[in-house]
DNA sequence: CACAATACGGAGAGAGTCTCCGGTTAGCAA
DNA sequence: TTGCTAACCGGAGACTCTCTCCGTATTGTG
């Protein structure tokens, strides 16, 4: 990649992170090149699809990904409440800006999705803690990762598009911990 | 209402009907005014915000609503079968076509939404239901109808997104299910 | 049958997406 | 340094969708 490309592709992810947080998801992309700077055609030459820039946008998010999990992981307390946790962070983890956690949970079953490698990364670390639960013997028998992907990732979606605070999500989630656990 | 003018109302609000089942809510209003005949102008002057049209599609959906409810309450079986059996009618009732349940479901704490009326119908509908489970004893304490229906609004929307099958998402209503029984 | 009142519809402004291609620049070889 | 070529830039513009304005047409009434 020749340098001024390269100048121009770290442009355009920097200014896209900021005017995705400002403005959501749905935000103008030419907007994003008219402050990047660049024209519409190199940004598109970069990203032929908007969820192309999502990835880039993602790449630094996967070592917060990574934190979080060991982070919760590495909690002293009930399985209820090492759940509970993960679920608040996982949710907080999708909900980079409005319209994350739709496109991430949607990304979730699309094999040919651009973002499907952080979606594998973010269902490896819901694994991690299912799993850590399930040789507890503390989960129930039938459940399934990308199933509680979809669970709280629904949640996670609903209080992003109706904008709920947090003190309303937690107990949404406390009924989901409770129907997943014996 | 002049006749002509109630003659293109209903016109309308009947290709919509059709054009959002095809296309999901996201479908073009300009293509809806010309397959019903009319310019955009009369669309926008009858209905001058897509929700406006939404509601308006709506209105017959109401009876629908109160004879599934009915129907879900005079079921023989275990308080977690008829709650099992009334999400999935839940589901299939906001699932009017593509997008549906993510505007229903983010409308339903929006007082100023113009299908405000619709989401105190599907709300009223649910605490019927959840009254009775709560006469019985059989739910938690905490349990209030908004944030049951916006679980389960949760999931169809992940559901609608992600195109999945009916068989994928009763586990995922079961897992609410047992969240909020004793 | 005439005449308000009401409603129609399409031209077109504005915003966004995305492409095409003439012009520019980086990097390398001499 | 200079010259060359592959790689890259950027913006004009085609296309789509939303929504408005206003001259024209239709309705229902006295």
């Amino acid at each position: 990649m020749r340098a001024d490309a390269r100048r121009n592709y770290d442009r355009i992810v920097e200014v896209a992170r900021e005017v995705f947080r400002e403005q959501g998801y749905d935000a103008s992309l030419d907007e994003v090149a008219k402050r990047a700077g660049v024209g519409p055609g190199t940004l598109y030459r970069h990203f032929p699809k908007r969820e192309n820039l999502l990835d880039a946008i993602m790449q630094s998010w996967v070592d917060r990904v990574n934190e979080t999990t060991d982070k919760a992981l590495a909690f002293e307390g009930s399985d209820r409440e090492l759940l509970l946790h993960w679920f608040e962070d996982y949710v907080g983890l999708i909900s980079l800006h409005k319209g994350g956690p739709a496109k991430i949970t949607s990304a979730m079953g699309d094999p040919n999705s651009p973002i499907i490698t952080k979606c594998k990364v973010l269902s490896s670390a819901n694994d991690r803690v299912i799993e850590r639960l399930r040789a507890d013997g503390a989960l129930r028998d039938d459940v399934e990762t990308l199933q509680v992907c979809r669970l709280v990732g629904g949640v996670a979606t609903v209080a992003d598009q109706g904008s709920l605070e947090p003190e309303a999500v937690r107990p949404m989630l406390a009924v989901v911990v409770d129907g997943l656990l014996k």
